[in-house]
DNA sequence: CGAGGTATTGACGGCTCTCAAGTCTGGTGG
DNA sequence: CCACCAGACTTGAGAGCCGTCAATACCTCG
């Protein structure tokens, strides 16, 4: 019935750690008018929102890194997506959040009310616009993660290294934000199978790993052979 | 590289069965404000719109389903859902479409003028709000649908009977317009799985299957027992 | 009635999960 | 500064689920 590890949801986690309000006020750019939110900061593994609870706000990472997932009710968890620096998250405009969010290491976060949004999405049309499009690019990005939970572990891999590089990158290092359990859990894989799977692709002169947070794409070729 | 079947793509397909508009013209219900559009029959397999082109028009089912899917270029597919009755679809708000879209069998769907609707939520917030609603609710389904990817064969062959049963459903019976090869697409299996799975069941006396287009819910405990 | 596509069933192999050590790393305290 | 510890990561062995290949049954339609 269950096949995968159920040891996932049992996750160190700091427990009561208030967030902390940086800043009075500072604005959302991206948005075609002015949109105001908190910065606010957040431990390692703390709770941002969680699924069920009302969703008054909605998200933008200024550092750090965060993110969505649900818990099956036998422990596995898939993380849905990871939200770098100058991405919103926590949308989805019903009156509940539909998933849960954490912060991965460390992070600052903009925390912006819905209310206010919705009140300048009535007034401008360029705000509805741009709430529009924002949810329908995350609903692509949703559509091709997809496709790579029906691959290979090795494809998985390389596309999620492929993925990242191309959201964080400069070079062809990564610094990963998450861990191999959070990498697993998006990749809908086991810790085990990831790390023997960067192994793999090290063996193959595609990456090399100097730390385990590091990772050197080598080949992007190989990769994207994989990625197919 | 690649583990599963690429005989996927190689499906019959009925070619060149030019849409049939039926009628001069036809209202939107559901919306806030009236839409028209225009109701064109499709035959079974033809193509509704593929990935790539211009995103003119948006979609509502009528009558028989449609499937939204992609093709990696080994020649999977992967259905990210099916369309039916009363259902939207086409949706994304990009130029273009990311995914392609099919007619399952023969179906009857009403074509509407993409310029249309976003005049009309330009003009009216209540269109754009009811747009939203609609992306962010195909946003859910798509990651409930991902929940499923990560299941094992039984969980994920329940999970759809007992979606299936929720969205077309009267009674436990239910008439499935797809055939194995879509479920299996669908599900991110091969039909010898699905099929093997279907047995399965039936043999654990939680279902059962008259003919392979019609099951039978016969202990819904059971099948959300799998369901998770 | 025959033909082609569709579905079922079986045997086998491989990929990934599970369980279990072992290794490394980062942080803490002496 | 170093020793120590806890958590994170890696590596190994074995098992199980599902994919692959193949043969058979079914079903629709000409």
């Amino acid at each position: 019935m269950l096949m995968q590890n159920a040891r996932t949801i049992s996750r160190t986690r700091s427990v009561s750690n208030r967030p902390t309000v940086l800043d009075s006020s500072n604005q959302v750019e991206d948005f075609p008018v002015d949109v105001t939110g908190v910065p606010v900061s957040y431990a390692r593994n703390e709770e941002i929102f969680g699924e069920g609870e009302p969703a008054d706000y909605v998200y933008k990472v200024i550092s750090g890194a965060a993110r969505s997932y649900k818990v099956l009710n036998d422990g596995r968890r898939q993380i849905g997506g990871f939200h770098l620096p100058g991405e919103l998250f926590g949308l989805g405009f019903g009156d509940v959040h539909h998933c849960s969010a954490e912060s991965v290491g460390k992070s600052t976060i903009l925390v912006i009310k819905r209310k206010s949004l919705i009140a300048l999405a009535a007034a401008d049309y360029r705000v509805a616009q741009f709430l529009l499009a924002l949810t329908a690019r995350e609903l692509q990005r949703v559509q091709d993660h997809m496709l790579l939970l029906i691959r290979s572990a090795q494809e998985r891999v390389a596309g999620f290294l492929l993925e990242m590089a191309e959201r964080m990158a400069k070079a062809d290092a990564i610094d990963l934000p998450m861990s191999r359990q959070d990498i697993a859990d998006y990749l809908g894989l086991t810790i085990e199978t990831v790390s023997r799977t960067l192994t793999q692709l090290e063996s193959a002169a595609a990456i090399s790993v100097p730390t385990c947070r590091r990772i050197v794409l080598r080949n992007r070729n190989a990769l994207n052979r994989l990625h197919a």
